[in-house]
DNA sequence: AGTTCTTATCGAAGCGCTTCGATGAATTTC
DNA sequence: GAAATTCATCGAAGCGCTTCGATAAGAACT
């Protein structure tokens, strides 16, 4: 069966291949009677327009690659979400991803877009200096970064506020009368390949810790729950004020409850908690958990609509930086001192 | 500045445009000087061949969907290295993957194929029973699946069998003498969706276990490692004959091990462990974990080894499943009774 | 030396769509 | 009622590549 093509509806329709291609497109008007009937062949007959032959024909392929390198062993909860949105905003609008996760990023991204088999790029997982970021810029070419490098200007990037989070965390329970209060961080790991998030939040906690009287301090705690559980056991137990925690990073969290458990204390009788993470990991085991929410969702939104415009308007010399906060949500883990 | 085609390459080199295609593609042969001299043009130019005027004039498009449904809400450890693995392996044979990771994954199968914008299909997260492969079945397109639906008749599928390995391990810890041996699956909730894994896994173990002269139980224990850790302690507890232990999940599998030496064994002096995961989960924390590898990598090569042979043969009728066993890998956590 | 067979290359016809300028009909204007 | 304007539609020229058949030149054979 060969497949069907513009021809075959403009045929069936008894109308020109161009009108079919108005009707369908919008890109010229069409009395509604002939666009009506043009659909309804169209259906009739299953039309699907040919990809290829569309793109060739616009110069616009309607495809963007999502640029992941391949160093990393897992994804966080996070990242996930951040997958299946992006997926999602981009199919509502029409677009389609494509996933690079290998090596060589720079050379796809060269590839990929001399050959005009994509509209532009996503980044993932920018390093603090990233050559990625330097070759885009360098080709003039759409893209949006998720997390930020150092160098602001002139880049287009969406990113969550780790600074601010932790900052409006720690005040948070400042205001709530808290005397002693322990940031649980991530390891260095993630530190020396500049990851964002936990470089920036230490940053932010410090920066207020400084303007507070309460007691306040910084510690990184591993990733695997059992290992977070045994090392907040033991800060637990050598610092007993402590009356309120904020966590970083979703798999510690398990650990760190578990921790305040088996030290003897209640949440949030004789310790609040605050986690960072998207809305949905709350939405299952820790329904009870007060948490800084991080939008995922409307940080995916942002960064595909920055990059569409991008796309659509020639002007949009307006390269900025989109960073969203994480307002507090009080789910009953966190309580007046 | 213009994009350089396939003419200009032509026009620098002296040739005509067919030469220069048949240099590149090498579909025809090229006198060596021509060949040589075209490709260095094409070089000294920057040519990238334009992406969809090649698929459109050819009409192979290189490009295949990752078909993952977006119902989780996060990936394990296994599907992430798949992932990678997917994506290398496809860049190694000039393929590109298109991620659809959203709903209604029959529509999208179904307008990504007539639209001919991808070569075929991997199939991600196979339930029991999967309208996706029947869709994929019924339009006779290029597909293989991860993981096996009921019906294997007819189906291009690669998976690992869950149930081999269960059984394997069962008789190795029997081989060594052990007298009681747990095999710790994954909760219910996986079990409703007809996840493979579970359910093929519990099936092994348990039709090994009657051959046998050891006890043995099944028991499904939770993700979150804490959670995991508490069954696993008040299981120990209960039977403290229990000489070893065989964990499905890699989440659960620090949980476990903390219950272990929480119950005051020393593995593999009291009790010996068994971790099923690819290959790559036992090169960081638990390097001293004996393994039933599974052999993620080798998964994704066969899978699109498969992909692209039915892409290539037309001849290729020869459908087929590719089950991988897994290998024992001895690490130091079994020891002979 | 004439014929046949290779070999390397060329020219042109698509692939299926978008889009520009043109056309003719219908409507409005004075 | 003729000219000007609008509106809906058409035709044809690309978009940049692949591929088929043709061609010309050289090698091989008789």
């Amino acid at each position: 069966m060969a497949p069907i093509t513009i021809e075959d509806v403009a045929r069936e329709a008894n109308v020109s291949i161009s009108t079919v291609s108005y009707a369908i497109s919008g890109n010229r008007p069409i009395s509604d009677s002939t666009r009506e009937r043009v659909l309804a062949v169209a259906k009739k007959l299953g039309y699907h327009a040919n990809s290829p032959a569309t793109i060739l024909a616009s110069g616009r392929s309607k495809v963007f690659a999502l640029m992941l390198p391949a160093i990393q062993a897992g994804l966080s909860h996070s990242q996930v979400v951040f997958f299946r949105e992006l997926s999602k905003v981009a199919r509502e609008a029409n677009y389609r991803v494509l996933l690079v996760h290998n090596e060589n990023q720079c050379n796809e991204i060269e590839e990929l877009w001399k050959s005009k088999a994509v509209d532009g790029f996503v980044i993932m997982e920018v390093a603090i200096s990233d050559p990625r970021i330097e070759l885009l810029k360098g080709m003039k070419v759409p893209f949006v970064s998720i997390g930020r490098t150092d160098d602001i200007a002139d880049l287009r990037s969406v990113d969550i506020d780790f600074a601010l989070a932790a900052a409006n965390g720690l005040q948070y329970l400042d205001e709530l009368n808290h005397k002693h209060v322990v940031y649980f961080g991530m390891e260095d790991e993630h530190f020396s390949t500049g990851y964002g998030p936990s470089v920036r939040s230490k940053e932010g906690f410090d920066s207020k810790a400084k303007h507070l009287k309460m007691k306040s301090r910084y510690l990184p705690i591993p990733t695997d729950p059992i290992k977070a559980m045994r090392r907040a056991k033991s800060f637990f137990d050598k610092y007993p004020t402590i009356d309120g925690v904020i966590v970083l990073n979703e798999s510690s969290l398990s650990g760190v409850m578990a921790a305040i458990e088996d030290s003897g204390k209640k949440i949030p009788r004789d310790i609040s908690v605050l986690a960072l993470s998207d809305f949905s990991f709350f939405e299952g085991q820790y329904k009870n958990i007060s948490s800084l929410n991080m939008p995922i969702r409307e940080m995916t939104i942002a960064a595909f609509q920055s990059l569409t415009d991008e796309l659509s308007d020639a002007n949009s010399l307006n390269v900025e930086t989109i960073t969203l906060g994480s307002a507090i949500y009080e789910r009953g883990s966190c309580l007046k001192r």
